[in-house]
DNA sequence: AAATAGCGCTTTTTT
DNA sequence: AGCGCTATTT
């Protein structure tokens, strides 16, 4: 066995090597965080501790998966398989496969995505009554999902007054009952969504002593990825797990949470110290991602918020260019410019698509972009937005998937009943529904029961249609464990009509719907030819079959996001997603776009310091991405629902202290001859007076010392460059020096680029390195 | 029951 | 602007 040790530095070594009681190490953007955490897995596993006894959760699947990869081959041993490792939300829905008969669910349950509760709350509010602006299923949905996050039961929230009152005086006294119906739902069709895979396994844990035991003695050594943006049931559950033995490491940095929206609390990463007082804390500060440049201005914006844990992030890593900012006069133009600069780029300097990512605040942004790539022929993947298990079509098929596993998943019966048409409408749903309401069953209940059909006086033709789709579905379900994941969704797909339907449809869209059919049929078909995980329970107790069912693929596929899907056509693409979607990654040069005030931060955010701050901190993870060259871009009037919108210079542009901007390419405004001799890249006077401004309020933010005076001596002797000099610029490269006149902070050169051609820059800011 | 036309809402971020 | 949902028509 190779030391594993010679592959850290001291602070990551020392935070491994701590492996029992708690242990929280605050580890800033590009220091190695998942590193830390892959090695401190190995050296327990090396140190004797049983696989099955290691709890890591980790924020997205991916991410688990490619370090179970890393730490297989750092031990040598393939049993780290056995490690429990994955997203809180998949490893807890795996408990509650096996443990959530104590609660009333059926190891089949169901998880409903947001789609399928919005479409429930939406039939709620319908059903009794009440207006559906009031109660917008997207606000109720969050309200819920809020008080879930929060440990506040369905139950809990209908007997508490002060909730009861502020609804009440807020003009929504329903809500409570709202919950409480979808909950009553949810369970009946055997039901969760995703919060209720956090809520229940709280529940199983707080309501079952020797569930919690077998638990605790299960997972010796608890770790905890991107602790930061845990919420309050996620820090109860992890408070309970860990009760007896404390062997919980919480690695997080608290510079980078941004998902307070949906419910994470920062006070969990920042009170930690207070929850357990024998923590030990180490901090991990040289940052090996990305540039001087780079992290000095990460620096700079940082320090704007208050509530953090101190650090001092530095790099080893060379001063590298300034942060290019970009200004487009329109959404479009801005497009371009990026797609311009991707295209030299990879030009100049021969690099791949794969090292490029453009980053953005919300997902309507990307079409833009898009557009401008596609244009001159870059390739290019979207990260998120409309990903694939969210297209319509894919989510049709999946629905007769769902319905086949658990014929109670009420959404997705109502989805396909009738899909493809046949002949089962709008009045018969209806009927049925009202039926199935007032009996209390699920719809499923009352349509394979011939007693109760034959109830709903139904015409005799309606009656056949749905006795067939009931045989058909019963026929699905009957093969679960008798055909593999890929033969049952194959067969399932072809006899329900609904590929034929697609394939029917020879639009251009249709096309490509029946191509995303197909995708994923052959995920299916990988899915099964794969090997399982981990040796995994089948929850009700049977042995499970030794191939793998299409049970077992709806069980992983409802938990699964956009970055956990492997492209296997082209990996050779520039990366577009949202800043949160791009947390954990990194890129060589990065494009972070909309620097607008009012999209970036968010409109809705600059009401409230803290939310700001959640801005700030997304700006912080956006600009950290980066490993070579960040691009910042903002435009002056973009389309916005329809139509046009003029927008500023987001604020954050003006928080990064100036030495580190550069503003190429912007035209000086009209009537500007007052500056005809522009500096380095003719930024116009506003830019130049903010850029002051801002560098003089910086100076309270002084950035670690060494780093100052390294860039300082780079360029500040402006005297010292004279005509013939051989000078290095970092934008323009070489050059030679055919002039030098004026004096002090005007005095100005000429110098021939060999890359570029002449330039006027001004010494002040040009930055030349005599060579 | 199915097909069509017009209305209205969206956009903050995601498991 | 584009999509999904609803009301209306056939």
């Amino acid at each position: 066995m190779r030391d594993i040790f010679l592959d850290l530095n001291d602070e990551q070594r020392v935070s491994v090597e701590a492996l029992d009681g708690p242990v929280m190490v605050v580890a800033g953007a590009g220091s190695g965080k998942t590193r830390v955490l892959t090695y401190k897995v190995a050296h327990l596993l090396n140190s004797g501790v049983d696989p099955f006894r290691v709890l890591a959760l980790t924020f997205t699947n991916k991410a688990a998966r490619e370090m179970k990869e890393r730490i297989i081959h750092l031990v040598g041993n393939a049993d780290a398989r056995n490690v429990w490792m994955g997203t809180f939300h998949s490893v807890f829905a795996r408990i509650l496969r096996v443990e959530g008969h104590l609660l009333g669910y059926s190891p089949n349950f169901t998880i409903y995505d947001n789609e399928d509760s919005k479409r429930l709350i939406k039939g709620i509010v319908r059903e009794q009554n009440l207006d559906d602006k009031v109660y917008a299923a997207g606000y109720v949905l969050y309200r819920i999902s809020s008080a879930k996050t929060n440990l506040i039961t369905a139950q809990r929230y209908n007997s508490d007054d002060d909730i009861l009152l502020q609804d009440k005086l807020a003009g929504k006294p329903q809500l409570g009952n709202i919950y409480n119906l979808y909950h009553q739902k949810c369970f009946r069709a055997s039901a969760m969504d995703f919060d209720d895979l956090l809520l229940n396994t709280y529940i199983l844990l707080r309501d079952f002593p020797d569930v919690l035991l077998k638990y605790q003695r299960k997972f010796e050594y608890i770790l905890v990825d991107e602790y930061q943006d845990t919420n309050q049931v996620q820090y109860s559950i992890l408070k309970k797990l860990a009760a007896n033995n404390e062997n919980i490491c919480v690695v997080g940095d608290d510079a980078q949470s941004i998902y307070a929206f949906r419910g994470a609390n920062i006070k969990n990463i920042l009170n930690f110290q207070k929850d357990y007082p024998d923590v030990k804390v180490f901090k991990l500060e040289q940052n090996y991602r990305s540039t001087k440049t780079i992290v000095n201005a990460a620096n700079s914006i940082i320090v704007n918020n208050k509530d953090q844990i101190f650090k001092k992030i530095w790099t080893q890593n060379e001063d590298g260019s300034a942060i290019d900012v970009l200004a487009a006069k329109t959404d479009t133009e801005e497009g371009q410019m990026i797609a311009n600069s991707i295209f030299e780029t990879k030009m100049n300097f021969q690099v791949r698509n794969i090292e490029f990512a453009i980053l953005y605040r919300t997902n309507a942004q990307s079409r833009s972009l898009e557009e401008a790539l596609r244009k001159l022929n870059i390739p290019y993947r979207i990260y998120g937005g409309t990903s694939f298990y969210n297209r319509k079509e894919v989510k049709d098929v999946l629905a007769y998937f769902r319905l086949c596993v658990n014929n109670k998943d009420e959404e997705a019966l109502q989805r396909v009943i009738n899909l493809p048409a046949r002949g089962i409408g709008k009045t018969t749903l209806e009927k049925i529904t009202v039926e199935a309401e007032a009996s209390k069953k699920a719809i499923w209940e009352i349509i394979s029961n011939s007693e109760d059909l034959a109830g709903l006086r139904l015409g005799s033709s309606v009656i056949s249609r749905i006795t067939d789709f009931v045989t058909m579905i019963k026929s699905f379900s009957a093969q679960l464990f008798k055909k593999n994941a890929y033969e049952l969704g194959k067969h399932i797909s072809a006899s329900s009509g609904i590929l034929k339907a697609l394939y029917e449809d020879n639009s251009y869209e249709g096309i490509a719907r029946y191509e995303n059919v197909e995708e994923l049929i052959n995920a299916l078909s990988d899915f099964a030819g794969r090997p399982r995980d981990t040796v995994m329970e089948s929850g009700n107790g049977s042995p499970l079959p030794d191939f793998r069912t299409l049970n077992e693929f709806m069980q992983e596929v409802a938990l699964l996001t956009d970055a956990d899907k492997e492209d296997k056509s082209n990996n050779d693409r520039v990366s577009l997603m949202t800043v949160h979607a791009a947390k954990g990654l990194e890129f060589p040069y990065v494009y972070v776009a909309g620097l607008e005030e009012n999209l970036f931060p968010s409109i809705q955010s600059l009401n409230s310091r803290s939310d700001l701050e959640e801005e700030r901190r997304l700006f912080y993870v956006a600009i950290t991405r980066a490993q070579k060259k960040l691009h910042l871009s903002y435009a002056e009037s973009r389309f916005r629902w329809g139509n046009h919108t003029f927008c500023e210079p987001s604020r954050f542009i003006d928080e990064v202290d100036a030495r580190y901007l550069s503003f190429p390419g912007s035209r000086k405004r009209k009537g500007g001859p007052a500056h005809a001799v522009d500096n380095e890249q003719g930024l116009p006077e506003a830019f130049i007076e903010k850029a002051i401004r801002n560098k003089n309020l910086k100076k309270i933010n002084a950035l670690p010392e060494n780093e100052t005076k390294g860039k300082e001596a780079s360029y500040s002797d402006e005297t010292e460059v004279r005509a013939g000099d051989e000078v290095m610029h970092d934008r323009f490269g070489k050059g030679k020096v055919l002039n030098v006149e004026g004096a002090g902070s005007n005095r100005k050169a000429t110098v021939f680029f060999q890359a570029v051609g002449k330039k006027q820059l001004l010494l002040k800011f040009a930055r030349l390195k005599v060579l």
